[in-house]
DNA sequence: CGGCGTCGTAAATCATAGAG
DNA sequence: GCTCTATGATTTACGACGCC
């Protein structure tokens, strides 16, 4: 609670990239979901929880994702076989 | 910021409000004469009415269609802000 | 039916963290 | 340090659906 107080007073500081773990956890979620990758409300905020971001930044990043991802499969086609391999292996859903 | 007055030619108009067909608009980013205008009149009141958009859409050159989907953007941007702003703050006696 | 409301989104654009 | 590009956030423009 007082990490998610913390998060709001230095995200109106400044943007931060997200974490590691952070961006990992939205890119198991997206490349697991590649077919439909359109996160219900719930899932968003199971997301956002999991990953120490609000929900709106999980808005944000699939929106950014999902349009990046659609303009360019190619330069992530690396990126979705690591995930893809990832979640084929340990499942951590 | 060198802002067209108001002359021809602003942001966002396809000579006072035809669409190019059925196709969707590209997105055009407003002046910030526009947007200071908007904004004066959101302040006013977060809903427009009819009468006030059709008059304020002449002034700032945008259809009367982009002036009602702004203020629909602005509300819904204005409820985001008060969402974060609660958040803020409850964290913020815990401690 | 028609018009305007919200909600979720696409796509373009903005701002600048940060990798090189 | 200094460029640039990748990344997170914001801004236009709609479609889907709701209410009156």
């Amino acid at each position: 609670v007082m990490i998610l107080r913390s998060r709001f007073l230095d995200a109106r500081r400044k943007r931060r990239n997200f974490s590691k773990q952070a961006t990992e956890g939205l890119n198991e979620y997206f490349y697991s979901h590649l077919s439909n990758p359109y996160p219900s409300e719930e899932a968003k905020e199971e997301l956002a929880k999991q990953c120490g971001i609000t929900v709106s930044q999980v808005s944000n990043w699939f929106g950014n994702k999902r349009i990046r991802y659609k303009k360019n499969i190619g330069k992530f086609q690396e990126e979705a076989n690591l995930y893809a391999m990832k979640t084929a292996l340990g499942g951590t859903q | 910021e060198e802002d067209a007055p108001s002359s021809s030619g602003s942001a966002g108009d396809y000579s006072q409000g035809l669409e190019p067909c059925g196709r969707r608009r590209k997105r055009c980013p407003y002046s910030k004469q526009q947007l200071r205008e908007l904004e004066r009149q959101f302040l006013f009141n977060v809903y427009i009415s009819k009468e006030r958009r059709v008059q304020l859409s002449h002034l700032l050159r945008l259809t009367d269609r982009q002036v009602k989907i702004w203020f629909q953007n602005r509300r819904m941007k204005e409820k985001k802000l008060k969402r974060e702003r609660l958040l803020y703050n409850a964290g913020y006696h815990l401690f």
